[in-house]
DNA sequence: TTGTACGCGTTATCAA
DNA sequence: TTGATAACGCGTACAA
């Protein structure tokens, strides 16, 4: 019948219908009042002709926007492994969806130079520098940092590390304990913010090492420690998941947990496959995504964001006791 | 001294060099040959202008693609909480972002409708509908299936579920079983699979019923089961996560696995927190996530993608053994 | 090797 | 309420 179709655009479906092509792009984005008759015309003339809709590159390129967001995460293997980082992206995602805003990921090492950004959240902690950062100034694309380091017009959320490795160690340095042992992480803001508040009150606690936030590193790292004579009554860890890690090692050591050690963790997730509830940090991790994507949003709307700190709160749970009596 | 800049075009940039548009043009994509000398000139307007390379968007509608595939997951807390998935993604990202192309996330509930996608992945078992599935196809955007529901003009991956079940089932059949119990997912394409393996073995396997792939979801539907009577000297998982609920409720009332009951699990995934190693069907999950990216690459190219079955493993670990002399 | 001119498919401005 | 026309910023035949 017909030659070779292209698929139709808006010019087709307005030629069809009798009208102007500013009047079917008025009668599909109803932007300005159209009259019934002719948008109805106008969408009849598109079902006939197989129309989809205007479409999004070209919409794209006249209001300047992609409507996509960049998440910078590290591998995403390891960063969604860690089960703090689902509840925030949960969060981040859902805010931008009712923004009408695609959630995109950036592993990290990838550049991804050349996709439209309308914003990026960078979310990884223990990376002090980032290839695309410069493009993205240079493009002026609005920046938002979580718990990451201060860079130059970034929109930051933050979550009171500090305060919390404080609570934590006033709690185990009111139960007795004076040596205390501390798993790290990498490097990072996290990192050098809980260690200062942990310092706060054990300003000698022993570091065990860094490790990743991954239970079978943190038996390895922590057991490797007890092999060449560590001592410690408490274990003051940085992931929830550390904690379990040394619970468990501990107790294929005999120990008993908070009998012979107490250990403390962060983050305030679920370990239902463990049988102590954890003394932890908990963060406001849906808020955290919320308050992220609300920065994204003011960002992209041209406002300016204000930082944001958000509070934290111990949970005391099974895994922290009296220190005992004799180390 | 200048006026409100607006951000450089390259225009601006052939201008301030002196060269024509498309030189510019040309001395950016190197697409054609451009002299030496020209192109230091046309960089260093650029570089004068503050222009950060040529607009994404632009480009974009140029070449009428995105450089974005969405990936339609669960809600995101959901499906990134199942192990197995992420070295799934982790795949696919890889060889998407090896190719220059983006990973959208899509929870369900979105429409995203609006989003120029070069095609969309489909990777939730268990919903048999999806909204946005009408837009793509009248968009032509390709579409990937991962052992999902059989829609028309969609490329397919899919795993041996069937031939993984029904090996797990022979072996616990071999082990002197024969009354053996299934945890079950809501109802879909490998659940239904994976049934019908096992019930070529044991066709009247009971169904203790569905449950998330989650670890606490499993204790509570078997415990139940066991509390309502349920007997079985096997129970089948559908994942590994499902598996270790099981053997933890198992142990919680007193049985011992493998002894008093054996449980099999499904994925090969590592868990770690479990002190014993599941019986359980190894998928390759990363090459499901390779093989499904090729699968994108192709049908993004144009080209016909055919379909993809991967193979399977049963791998024997201390969680099955023999069937107790009495129920 | 470089320049000219057009088109990609919309949305927005302005007049009618 | 509708229509003509100009951007949006860039690639690419085609001609020089």
């Amino acid at each position: 019948m017909s030659g070779p179709t292209r698929t139709p655009t808006m010019a087709d479906v307005a030629a069809a219908a009798g009208v102007s092509l500013s009047t079917a792009s008025l009668a599909f984005s109803g932007n300005k009042p159209v009259s019934e008759e002719t948008r109805d015309r106008v969408l009849a003339a598109a079902g006939a002709l197989g129309y989809a809709g205007p479409n999004p590159l070209a919409r794209n390129l006249r209001r300047g926007r992609s409507g996509v967001v960049g998440v910078a995460v590290g591998r995403l293997s390891t960063a969604f492994r860690d089960p703090a980082a689902l509840p925030m992206l949960d969060a981040v995602s859902e805010v931008l969806d009712a923004a009408g805003l695609g959630l995109l990921l950036m592993p990290h090492g990838d550049e991804h130079a050349g996709l439209p950004l309308d914003a990026v959240i960078y979310d990884i902690c223990g990376c002090e520098t980032w290839g695309p950062y410069d493009d993205l100034v240079a493009r002026g694309v609005p920046l938002v940092v979580v718990e990451g380091p201060a860079w130059a017009g970034a929109t930051y959320v933050d979550v009171e590390h500090r305060r919390g490795a404080a609570d934590v160690a006033r709690h185990l340095h009111d139960l007795g304990h004076r040596r205390v042992a501390t798993l790290t992480l990498d490097s990072s803001h996290p990192q050098r913010e809980r260690e200062a508040g942990l310092r706060e009150v054990f300003p000698d606690a022993e570091v065990i090492g860094p490790c990743d936030s991954d239970l079978v590193a943190a038996q390895l790292a922590v057991g490797a420690w007890w092999d060449r004579g560590g001592e410690a009554t408490a274990v003051v860890c940085q992931s929830d998941v550390q904690a379990a890690g040394v619970v468990l090692e501990a107790r294929r050591r005999g120990m008993d947990v908070p009998a012979d050690l107490s250990v403390a963790g962060f983050d305030g997730v679920a370990t239902p496959w463990l049988d102590v509830e954890l003394t932890t940090v908990v963060q406001p991790l849906a808020e955290k995504g919320r308050a992220t994507a609300r920065a994204v949003l003011s960002r992209i709307a041209g406002e300016v964001a204000d930082d944001v700190l958000l509070p934290v709160r111990m949970r005391v749970g099974g895994s922290t006791g009296p220190a005992p009596s004799t180390v």
